[in-house]
DNA sequence: CGATTCCTTGAGACAGCTCAATTTCGGTGG
DNA sequence: CCACCGAAATTGAGCTGTCTCAAGGAATCG
């Protein structure tokens, strides 16, 4: 696990500006780079289990990860959903209170705890980003609430594909026309677990999708959106057509 | 809604050691006193309709708010609920993604938008103390996902009123020896926009707990616990007795 | 003390779950 | 390039927890 690559000047970072150090000033941007090193984890791999002491903070350069409660008796609902510049970790707390899982192969960018937390406060960009950072999760965790406490099985794999095609979409990773290509790296397991559903549940929901043809499939992982406005009308958020704030 | 009275100094607020100004010096204190003014609400009043503009952000003094997602067709999630001493609103937006509304009466201490924004930048524990509260703020987001996606009507009950009690707890409401006393300020449907639930359902799983000793009723909107370790034992989150963290 | 609002309880319906059997995909080695 | 293997996904049948619809019953307030 070591020869991956990617590891690179922050200015040739590619979530440069969308990660916790985007709004740093060269002499900030210098002392980050000196106290950062990489990590990969494989496809599957653990980061950490609930509980483990983890002595850094992260933001995720490439790949996917996830953060997930587990019941003692094995229900697991997913809380976080980490794709390339989210933040992993928190100042002030030693361990994480999740599991964190590589769902795809990962690339952190890693800061050692204490200097990281000395790094905030002596430079306000950093922590003005976090909280940014931060509240933009708030808000994602809430409508994410609003999935599973009140949206049907249809509606909440819709959300879903929606949620992710948007963040593909921010990140650049979609061309701009013809049908919207989502490279799903999830499971139906781990969409099960994001949605609160089981995995037979999401399977049939993704079949009854195909079968009206408002996604299409190529191969497993990947799907395809013709039209994005018919998959939104079937998210439930709006019942006419506007937009969706 | 003026002769509420609750206007007092900064030093004497009940508040003063739990909000976003906790650890602020005397110096930035003075500051903040300049530039708050109280709003109070009535039991049942909107302070904001989602997509409002909000000119003031606030902290909770007195009173529980809540904030809501509304579907169109009338699907209520509650994603937040703001007990003495929480935070109404975010720096950098004008408008209240969520219905806010106030299901006791309610005092604010607010801080008109630009004015606090700017000491955001010039302060740094007024920001630093928004980034915890933010953080904590997540944390308890994601406990609630764990309860709407995977619990059970009874767990997800169970989890409310250990919810509740320990937040009573921490703010210093409960007396120390004999049976927790929760004076639960919402009603059968506000629990129910909580959880996830109808009211049918939020009330059969309450008959259910008394009826099996777990709570005891005390009129409509108080509930005694006469063992708290029973009450968890139905959250679900531990199947040995153990301390959740 | 009447009105209103909130709560409780019941009966039946249904969405999503459980358990179980195939089928398909994607990789791997011959 | 093809045949095979294991993991992941699909599909089916029956079950159950929660919702829906509906009818009373209690608390609170003017």
């Amino acid at each position: 696990m070591a020869q991956h690559a990617a590891e690179v000047e922050c200015a040739d970072c590619p979530i440069r500006h969308r990660a916790v150090c985007a709004k740093c000033e060269p002499d900030e941007l210098d002392r980050l780079e000196q106290i950062k090193y990489y990590r990969h984890y494989d496809q599957g791999q653990t980061i950490a289990w609930a509980g483990d002491e983890m002595g850094f903070v992260a933001s995720v350069v490439r790949g996917v990860a996830t953060l997930s409660h587990t019941l003692a008796d094995g229900r697991t609902q997913m809380v976080g959903l980490l794709l390339p510049s989210d933040f992993i970790g928190r100042p002030g707390r030693t361990t994480s209170p999740y599991d964190v899982t590589a769902v795809s192969d990962v690339t952190l960018c890693c800061f050692r705890r204490k200097p990281f937390e000395d790094l905030l406060v002596s430079t306000p960009h950093v922590a003005e980003r976090l909280l940014i950072m931060s509240l933009d999760e708030l808000d994602a965790a809430r409508e994410w609430m609003l999935i599973l406490g009140r949206k049907t099985a249809r509606e909440k794999l819709a959300s879903l594909l929606t949620i992710i095609a948007r963040r593909e979409a921010s990140i650049g990773l979609i061309r701009p026309k013809g049908p919207i290509v989502i490279d799903l790296p999830l499971t139906r397991e781990a969409m099960a677990d994001y949605l609160g559903l089981t995995l037979e549940t999401v399977s049939r929901q993704i079949s009854a999708l195909k079968g009206e043809g408002i996604i299409q499939l190529d191969g497993k992982r990947r799907i395809l959106v013709p039209d994005i406005g018919r998959l939104v009308d079937e998210t439930g958020d709006d019942m006419d057509g506007g937009i969706v704030a």
